[in-house]
DNA sequence: ATTAGGG
DNA sequence: CCCTAAT
């Protein structure tokens, strides 16, 4: 009969030592040191933060440089095997690692209109699908699980279990074996290009950054502006922005009104910046931009069965089919900082923890997720796994790229040759050129500055009396084990008040109340409230059972 | 996604 | 506020 085997394209089979295994309080870190399952075959949008005090790299723009920003991957596989057989569908989440190239040779994408730009890019791809021959054998004996670190080897993995037989490594994907058949024009990248020099964004801010690199580039001052982040700050920045600053940063700050009764309301005009001024004062003060280049993207995690004795080609063909087939289906933009997916589209980036100061952000990774649940039947023999949320990713790194040269540089097949497959602690493969390396600065990955603590923490916001008043109200009326609804019936606009924070602040609130008042501290809550709070949580304290009731408690009403 | 609690 | 475990 058939073998049935796992071909892995990807180092998610890689398992450190066990004498390298972290101890158990280090393995339980952040959501991206889990598992870089998936792939990360095809394409590469080039993403990129330009941030200030990063040392520019690209000099010379010929030349690629990639990044595995590979974090660890937490030992994954070594905890599958306590659970249980692993299966080749069953890779967890898709770590955020990057793939970083200076060569600009890609489709340029900025900030959160990246979607667009993105799907236009593969718009392409298919197109150049309807080229593809049809006449696969497809009989799925093989079930090949492409992995996510741009490795370009093709894995048989008997079980499935990912640390088995490596020893018939094929090659798949690299440069040189992909210059001789009919699918050269697929060479596990998708180099979509711009048409024009400037993307367009719907972000007005970018549109000026942009705009004002041209004014540099312009300007009798000659220097490329990339080639001095630092100091095209320090002179030009501010001269860049002159006028709409103003309204930049007020627009910024919709989301930081402490009162959730005054949303909505000063959205005319009358924001205020003032709840930035703890903690971020000086980020709000100061003229800071963050310079957002998503540079690449793949897909990290894909599925495919084929038989053994189907041709390379055609194995190509089937990944091609799937991941258009996924493009198709319509993409929606997801944000991770941090190793944290951002949901809250109202936090600002600052809070979110992307600023012009946190120069060192780790991880900072856009994906193309699905939009929704929708038509996507699985193909017929390759499929997205469950996990495959994080998908399409959109990497970014510091390096500066000339947005200039998105249309004539080489194409970045042309420098990713063989990445450097399995390797978790290397950040940087060198591709075409080493000497590009030099100026990058080492692996600072896993050390994270006091900045970016701070930026990585939400901004404080005590909340104020009549927040407090009316989450008493609300606790009152609903109990204190239903924060999602007392969010929904008494912060709905309060975007920045999660129910953990309510659950949270009734919490304090209770303390507060049972402290006398000379430890309190901060805005002095009226007796009164604490009063209540005392009153309702001795009341809900003693009505567990009817709090899964109905809600009509005590208390009066709105 | 929520809830509950410790940090 | 953050982080986790457990739902």
């Amino acid at each position: 009969m058939v073998s049935h085997k796992v071909l892995e394209f990807g180092d998610d089979g890689y398992i450190l030592p066990p004498q390298a295994r972290a101890p158990r309080s280090l393995r339980k870190r952040r959501i991206y040191e889990k598992k870089l399952c998936a792939i990360d075959l095809l394409a590469t949008v080039a993403g990129t933060l330009l941030l200030e005090g990063e040392s520019s790299v690209n000099a010379g723009g010929e030349n690629c440089v990639v990044v595995q920003n590979t974090v660890k991957k937490e030992f994954h596989a070594e905890e599958n095997a306590l659970s249980g057989p692993p299966s080749p569908f069953d890779n967890g989440k898709c770590g955020f690692s990057s793939v970083i190239t200076t060569n600009p040779n890609h489709l340029l994408v900025v900030s959160d209109k990246v979607d667009k730009e993105v799907v236009e890019g593969f718009s392409k791809v298919r197109n150049f699908r309807k080229d593809l021959n049809p006449g696969v054998n497809v009989k799925p004996d093989v079930v090949a699980s492409i992995g996510s670190n741009s490795s370009t080897e093709v894995r048989a993995c008997g079980s499935g279990s990912p640390n088995d037989s490596r020893d018939d490594d094929v090659h798949l994907f690299t440069r040189n074996d992909n210059d001789d058949d009919d699918d050269e024009n697929f060479s596990g990248y998708i180099r979509p290009r711009l048409t024009r020099p400037v993307p367009r964004i719907g972000d007005r801010r970018i549109r000026k950054i942009l705009a004002s690199r041209h004014w540099k580039g312009g300007n009798t001052d000659a220097k490329p502006w990339y080639c001095s982040k630092r100091s095209y700050y320090t002179h030009n920045h501010q001269r860049s922005y002159p006028i709409k600053k103003r309204k930049y940063f007020d627009s910024i700050s919709d989301s930081n009104s402490d009162d959730y009764r005054l949303q909505g309301k000063t959205h005319k005009g009358n924001r205020t910046i003032t709840s930035m001024k703890s903690r971020n004062a000086s980020f709000v003060s100061r003229d800071h931009h963050v310079r957002l280049r998503i540079k690449s993207f793949r897909v990290p995690e894909l599925f495919i069965e084929i038989p053994e004795t189907a041709t390379v080609g055609s194995l190509k063909r089937m990944v091609m089919e799937a991941v258009t087939t996924i493009l198709g289906d319509g993409l929606r933009v997801g944000l991770m900082v941090q190793g944290k997916k951002v949901r809250d589209d109202s936090k600002t980036l600052l809070q979110t923890g992307i600023s012009e100061e946190n120069t060192h952000l780790d991880s900072l990774g856009f994906s193309l997720e699905p939009s929704l649940g929708t038509t996507s039947q699985p193909l017929l023999s390759s499929y997205l796994s469950e996990n495959a949320c994080d998908d399409l990713m959109l990497c970014r790194d510091n390096v500066l790229v000339d947005p200039n040269h998105d249309d004539s540089t080489p194409s970045p097949s042309e420098s990713f040759g063989k990445l450097g497959s399995t390797d978790d602690s290397r950040a940087l493969v060198p591709i075409a050129s080493s000497a590009l390396l030099a100026p990058r600065t080492p692996n600072r990955k896993f050390k994270r500055t006091e900045q970016q603590q701070a930026a990585h923490r939400r901004i404080r916001r005590p909340f104020s009396v009549t927040e407090v008043e009316a989450l008493v109200q609300a606790v009152e009326n609903l109990g204190t084990g239903r924060w999602r609804d007392v969010k929904v019936h008494a912060f709905v606009d309060a975007d920045h008040r999660t129910y953990v924070d309510l659950k949270d602040k009734w919490k304090t609130l209770v303390h507060t109340a049972r402290i006398s008042p000379q430890q309190r501290r901060g805005e002095p809550v009226p007796q009164e409230l604490l009063d209540r709070v005392l009153k309702a949580h001795a009341y809900w304290s003693q009505h567990l059972m009817h709090q899964l009731q109905i809600e009509p408690p005590p208390s009066s009403q709105v």
